[in-house]
DNA sequence: TCACCTTTGTTATCGGCAATAGCAATTCGA
DNA sequence: TCGAATTGCTATTGCCGATAACAAAGGTGA
């Protein structure tokens, strides 16, 4: 049937996020962590004793959303919370953590690379400046 | 803080679609329509008397989604169904479906032009393709 | 120092979108 | 014609994000 929308950067932006959602989640499932798990575990990691708005605030996370998921990280005891005032807490990963992060690290960058075969040659190295202007 | 997320571009395609979609919805919010809503009416709108499972294979909207979408429309007094056969239903736009798709064609087209001129122009060109190279 | 504004973490709730499982009715095809 | 596939539907679930409101703590300027 004839498809007016395929000529939509907008539209296919929407198309790729989902079809690409669908699959790292896929592929993070058996570690049993989902997509924002996985950035917060990565964004923790480089940055040991981050406070949890800061990273809300760099991942475009709100503080009322990072609270189920902070506490599911701790639950799962890949994350630890350390009280830096009366107000902030630290945030740092476990050696169970690191762990689960190194697997997901190895998922993320076999997605990654799939994804980017995926686009024809000419067009590989334009994708992530042009990502990247649209939202930063 | 450190981010070492930036050089994925799934991560930017994440961030990117979430980013457009708020836009996107902020313009229809004031139709009363949302995204979907917005797609299905195109849809619809060039292939008057598609049928409901076609519109939805077409959008990647599994059959048990579309009901919702539909009834809302169809209360609206946007689309009309038909009976096809027993089984299937044709769709079509009513007065009132056309002119509210004429309206929201019109923010469309200024989102998606205001999207595209936000990334670099030698990247510009390059970003539908390589985006319906991911999902297609 | 004190009063005021901001920040932080939290609870509770809602909306949009997509997925799964299962069902009844109908149509299609070998 | 009979089994398989299709269609529309109900009900439920999960993920992600948004909003409103709150208490407690920190930061700041007079």
């Amino acid at each position: 049937m004839d498809d007016p929308l395929i000529r939509f950067p907008g539209y296919a932006l929407r198309r790729a996020a989902n079809a690409t959602a669908a699959e790292l989640a896929a592929r993070l499932a058996p570690l049993e962590l989902r997509q924002s798990d996985a950035s917060l575990l990565m964004l923790i990691a480089v940055n040991p004793g981050v406070t949890a708005s800061a990273v809300g605030r760099s991942l475009d996370i709100q503080r009322a959303n990072m609270v189920p998921l902070l506490k599911r990280l701790e639950d799962a005891g890949l994350i630890e919370r350390e009280a830096i005032d009366g107000k902030s807490q630290g945030l740092s990963l476990t050696p169970e953590g690191l762990r689960r992060l190194d697997a997901a690290r190895r998922e993320i960058e076999a997605f990654e690379a799939e994804l980017l075969e995926r686009v024809p040659e000419e067009h590989r190295r334009h994708l992530l400046p042009a990502l990247n202007a649209i939202w930063r």
